[in-house]
RNA sequence: GCCGUCGUAGCUCAGUGGUAGAGCACUUCCAUGGUAAGGAAGGGGUCUCGGGUUCAAAUCCCGACGACGGCUCCA
């Protein structure tokens, strides 16, 4: 344990000194350069530089490395020194670093303030101890001096392997109004094995790019006269994404959950009473009428709509919880630079829920919600990991102190009832409520932001929603928010990455491919029968009597990733019998033979019942 | 919105100032093929759009739009 706690600490050290060592290397290449800051972040480092007039680009990256090495065959030691913050000042100006300069003048004015906020920003080379700052760190290796916290390790020989990734233009502490610098990043490991694996990583991480198996797979396309960031789903697409909400309401419904629809657009006031309006307002799109002077607004969220049907009866404790379930679209006016692929789009489906109880109801309502969650993800091969979302003591949160005690105590419970994996955060809750945050580690390793449940004692009040208790007064109900997937979208952009595409029988849009052997009326007619009776199971089936060479269909079902494809012809049509072609990612019975039609289509609907990846084939 | 890169046929991409190309896909014909590409012929492009430079622009310059990598943002 110790041992690991040292490896990473090194490995910190490491990365911390890559920088340095690019700053060297970029300070002899660019004379003039002005630094920025260059912290470690996770599997690498980048540093921030301003090079009047020079655009770097990644064809530069050869001389950068090629000068990096050289540092680092030339094994300098790095020598930490120290300096009053005043004498840190005068360097800085002495040495054309406006930059470092500003950094050091706010540390002197604001101290640990200006440290707590490039820690936060993962800026933090400068930050220092508590208190107010009185000298700061500098590193010197070779000639080359940098204002630096440190640690590094102790000479540049000791670094490890590392490869610059890329350069891209970032705001200067992060401010949109500061001028822009260059961000190169670079990536820095132990040993070379370990960034070569990284960089095989990157490479399969390409290769599943859900934008490029969209269009192979034919799933998405997107049209410059619709416009960005609306996607539009094909035929195979939109089984996914039925497949996908299906699932997440059924694992609702089995709860209590109940359908219900709202339409796209509503009165602004909607979300004036809501408070989203003064909130989020420039993000949403509104709509004239041309007929009267009408003017609304399209749904940025289902929530406020919800309200009103909960709002539409008098409602008794008894008849708590009420929980109504909607898969539909909200829109929200995302910035163009920000849009990406489905994973970030203007045209979001949100498999959203609102449950709206009791105090003491709480814990069993998120207790369903995370059940069905842990299953969803389960299902779909994803390890979970959940973020409890708590208040901190400022007065930024609305709702009695009380209620907010009792009900992160009841998430918590809920969220160990349900042996989650958590982390608890203070100050993470949103202004009206604690919330869950779910992550899920992908095929890749790497971790998305997916599921959500909230609480929320804001909204019932504003909308004025209440119930009668036993005691026959008004009360507010509390609402609790929960999205299974998050956006269809988002989801998809995920899943298809995690899956690279080979979806498990129970979502692939087609699930079996009969593959003519030629074109004669009774091997089309017998694969058609198949055909009707696989339907007629619910299964997605495609009939490939394309007046192609048995090879070439073969291959096409295969690139199309189709989990079953059957060849038809003289032998299949004589005994009735299959034998099944199965995608290679699925779990195959050992001795898997020849079977009946019928035994087979039965056996792929079972699988696709029970949405499992494997079959008893 | 900001910085940068890119935009050629449905797709993947060649083409750097002198009449627009390849492979796949598509259409037709031949071949009736047994588990990852059978053969031949053909159709298809205002080179994203708008301006400019030039005798001449896909190619050089400016602007718009779109995509991508980041920054900022993400109820």
């Amino acid at each position: 344990m110790a041992n690991n706690h040292n490896q990473s600490d090194n490995l910190h050290a490491m990365r911390h000194s890559l920088a340095h060592i690019l700053a060297t290397a970029l300070t002899r290449l660019y004379p003039g350069i002005k630094l920025g800051v260059g912290p470690v972040v996770e599997k690498g480092f980048y540093y921030d530089v301003d090079i009047a007039g020079q655009q770097l680009s990644e064809d530069d990256f050869g001389r950068i490395q090629a000068e990096m090495q050289k540092i680092i065959d030339e094994n300098q030691s790095f020598e930490r020194f120290t300096m009053s913050i005043d004498k840190a000042i005068a360097w800085a100006g002495q040495n054309n670093q406006p930059y470092k300069e500003e950094l050091l003048n706010d540390l002197r004015r604001a101290g640990t303030t200006v440290a707590k906020e490039l820690n936060k920003d993962e800026m933090g080379t400068f930050a220092v101890g508590d208190g107010k700052v009185e000298e700061v760190s500098f590193y010197r290796n070779g000639d080359f001096t940098d204002l630096c916290r440190g640690p590094h390790v102790e000479s540049t020989g000791k670094v490890g392997a590392f490869r610059l990734i890329r350069v891209s233009g970032a705001y200067w502490r992060g401010k949109e109004g500061n001028p822009q610098m260059q961000r190169v990043y670079g990536v820095g490991f132990a040993t070379d094995k370990e960034l070569r694996q990284y960089l095989a990583m990157l490479e399969e991480a390409k290769k599943r790019d859900h934008r490029k198996l969209g269009q192979e797979l034919d799933l998405f396309v997107f049209s410059d006269l619709v416009g960005s960031g609306l996607p539009l789903f094909t035929p195979r697409g939109t089984v996914l994404r039925e497949e996908v909400m299906r699932y997440s309401n059924e694992l609702r419904q089995r709860f209590g959950f109940q359908k219900v629809s709202i339409p796209h657009i509503t009165k602004q006031e909607l979300y004036e009473k809501s408070g989203h309006w003064a909130k989020f307002g420039g993000e949403l799109f509104l709509v004239k009428s041309q007929e009267t002077s009408d003017r609304f607004v399209i749904k940025p969220m289902s929530c406020p709509h919800h309200t009103q049907i909960f709002a539409s009866q008098a409602r008794s404790y008894r008849d708590l919880p009420i929980r109504y379930l909607e898969t539909t679209a909200v829109y929200r006016d995302e910035k163009t630079g920000e849009l990406g692929g489905l994973s970030r789009v203007r045209s979001i489906t949100q498999d959203d829920s609102h449950a709206f109880c009791r105090q003491d109801q709480i814990e069993g309502e998120i207790n369903n919600l995370l059940a069905a969650a842990t299953q969803l993800y389960q299902s779909v091969g994803m390890q979970l990991r959940v973020r409890l979302s708590y208040r901190d003591s400022s007065d930024a949160y609305l709702g009695s102190p009380e209620l907010w005690v009792s009900a992160q105590q009841q998430l918590k419970a809920a969220v160990e009832a349900n042996n989650l994996d958590y982390f608890e955060e203070e100050g993470e809750a949103a202004f009206y409520g604690p919330k869950i945050d779910f992550m899920a580690t992908d095929a890749l390793g790497r971790e998305h932001q997916v599921a959500t449940v909230q609480l929320d004692f804001v909204m019932p009040q504003r909308f004025e929603l209440s119930y009668t208790n036993e005691q026959g007064s008004a009360q507010s109900p509390i609402m609790v928010h929960c999205a299974l997937l998050g956006s269809i979208e988002r989801f998809l952009s995920v899943y298809i990455e995690h899956t690279a595409g080979k979806f498990p029988v129970w979502v692939a849009p087609e699930q079996i491919r009969l593959i003519t052997v030629n074109q004669e009326e009774k091997t089309i007619s017998f694969a058609q029968v198949i055909a009707e009776k696989a339907f007629d199971l619910g299964l997605r089936v495609h009939v490939d009597n394309n007046n192609e060479s048995v090879g070439k269909k073969i291959r096409n079902a295969e690139l199309m990733k189709v989990p079953y494809s059957i060849v038809i012809g003289e032998k299949e049509i004589e005994t009735g019998e299959v034998v099944p072609r199965v995608r290679k990612d699925i779990e195959v019975n050992p001795n898997h033979e020849a079977r009946t039609v019928e035994e087979f289509l039965k056996t792929v609907a079972n699988e696709a019942k029970s949405r499992v990846n494997k079959t008893s084939l």
